[in-house]
DNA sequence: ACTTAACCGAGACGGTACGTCGTGTCTTGGT
DNA sequence: ACCAAGACACGACGTACCGTCTCGGTTAAGT
């Protein structure tokens, strides 16, 4: 971009972001069109190419701006209350109608390398640092198994929220996102569970 | 469709599904055109659209007849090692590059609910099912916690699978599947990985 | 034609030649449509092609049978009086609606040379004929001017005709066709119209 | 049409007039198409549509252009000297292979009433009023009879050109087009011939 | 205070692909 | 053999968006 963004018109900026979201969010990502964000952010075209190479990159600054607030890592000391927190939050928003338009970022970035780098970089690692630091400090207080590599964890954890949410075989709730953590602290192997579920109570007695 | 299909010629018809598989494969998803299906083919676009609505449905019907081999399940008395075999070939069918059109279809569902209808109906049911059914046999079994739906299970085997099919964090391996499936049988919970780990070498020696 | 007449349906004949010249004169020439024909008389494609090779030949051949009664050509003696005979009818067959068709074809004749040949044969040739023959015989009666074509006479009669059939300034009537047929006679020169006028009060009293 | 017009790129304004008249020229009205006309002229097919409805419109534009030079009218004070010049040059202009396109133009209007009325008024009529206003004038020299509406005269004048320009049966010709001009002036009355010739010879010597 | 250069809205431009319509040929099954 | 039906390869249709490219008009910075 050779723009200048010193002179950058904050109005039309802000009108684009918004005018974005919204068409993706009425219309469909797929039907999302670049002659429609113009015209119903009432912008030239070329507005939009001058500071966005594609329709993506727009949404993608949207949604940026959109879950900054959900980086933050709650540390009460109890893993599984931080994680079950952190999951809940996460699961109300990527289940909710106002963020359909993540999914088709997703989707898109499944024929963009490009995208998907972009994708990684600015929403998914920062929430992953997050979680793997808050994954090995569990570990060094001794309430998580050491011999893994936390970066699996993330994904036992991520992996059913994102199944669920791209293949919609059955809706996102929170209730089912807790239980799926209870599972994976408690094992699948058979006569784990009581004590597993012992556990569990005292570190998360409400 | 109005069409007749008794009157439908074999010639053609083959000639669409391997045009349109092996266009996705070259060119990516999102560059697929039905001009270029049509042209490859050496058919009439007319043709095209008289048997199926969109490029989605042409891919989904191929992926369909592509991966009905893999729908049998082992049965071999030890869930964990019948789950390995099968989580590990779903692994290996889905991170090579032939199959890299089903990533496609994925991401146009988020943007097409019928596809995604038609996407689980025909592909993701019908291996849930099976693997559903073998849960089920392995709780009778004793193999397997008796307190848990079966369809939680299948989230927490395939959840990690197509999180990184389709986030791309890290590539899809073999190994890692494995992985990850002891991690859930053994549970995350500190001083569970030893007997774990054990009652794992008395059902899986090899 | 490889087609055996002797096995034509006759149905199926009369079905397709009213059924083109209805929809000629429902739709207009340029939207008339084979495949409308076709279903408009119940019919095959194929029972079309077999017969015709165009939908102007359907066309041609209905013209034919419809106009085939206005060919004869009166001799009463008097040339101005058969001849304004003749054009009346003429003029009020191509200026009737039912006859529509008819411009279409002469239209589509101009970006096809084989139609035009065949026009010219089937409906154009025989008038002209019949019409040479009259004024030739009239010449002979001394009736009219024996120092020119009939040919030309043929042209000067007919052109005010299709002139305005084809470029509609003006709409088609018998009492202007009437007019031009005495004007030809009488020669636009000053000082003709009285002496010509009583000529014609003597040929045609009525 | 919404279009702009002063935005409107003159380069591809004339590429596109030339490349619609070239391309009927070679291949036939019939055959012209949208499509052709757009890779001709180096353009995209909106840019065509954008400024002219139908093919039609583009051809029309260009004719206009083209014969805006046989606009004017000779006044040499002789009427049969000046129908014959004029009439001449619409013959040879006619007759041209180069003004083909000419005759898809009548042959399309068939079908289409707008475009017979926008010839009738960008071509035919300006002609039609000079003509008109001449004969007026010749009426009021006593050089023609006056009972004759000057729009009767018109349609004898050319409905003989249109009627071989049409038909074909035979050839446009000029000396055809001047015979009939004399026929005209001196009717085809028996014993009017000799008079009208020699009123003939005194108006027009050369 | 006055250029002047970048921004802006608007939208025309050369393209690509869309999904539809009609062409003329071919095939199937019924009479 | 002819027929109704309609699938087929093909070509063109008119439309929707793409991303690039002028046009004036308006700001804001730098002289």
């Amino acid at each position: 971009m050779p723009a200048n963004p010193t002179r950058r018109s904050p109005t039309s900026h802000a009108a684009i972001l918004s005018a974005a979201w919204d068409l993706a969010c009425e219309v469909g990502y797929a039907r999302l069109t670049v002659e429609a964000i113009a015209k119903r952010a009432g912008v030239g075209k070329q507005t939009i190419y001058r500071w966005w190479r594609t329709k993506d990159e727009i949404l993608l600054e949207e949604l940026d701006s959109r879950t900054s607030a959900t980086l933050e890592f709650a540390h009460s000391g109890d893993i599984r209350a931080d994680l079950r927190r952190q999951l809940t939050e996460v699961t109300k928003v990527l289940g909710s109608d106002e963020y359909a338009p993540y999914r088709g970022l997703i989707a898109a970035a499944q024929s963009d390398p490009e995208l998907l780098r972009q994708i990684e970089q600015r929403i998914i690692e920062p929430r992953v640092d997050a979680l793997v630091e808050r994954v090995s400090q569990a570990q060094r207080d001794g309430q998580l198994r050491d011999d893994i590599a936390p970066r699996d964890v993330v994904e036992l954890l991520y992996g059913p929220i994102y199944y669920r949410l791209l293949v919609r075989t059955r809706p996102l709730r929170v209730a089912d996102t807790r239980h799926h953590l209870d599972l994976l602290f408690e094992g699948l192997s058979p006569g784990q569970a009581v004590k597993a579920a012992k556990a569990a109570d005292v570190a998360q007695p409400g």
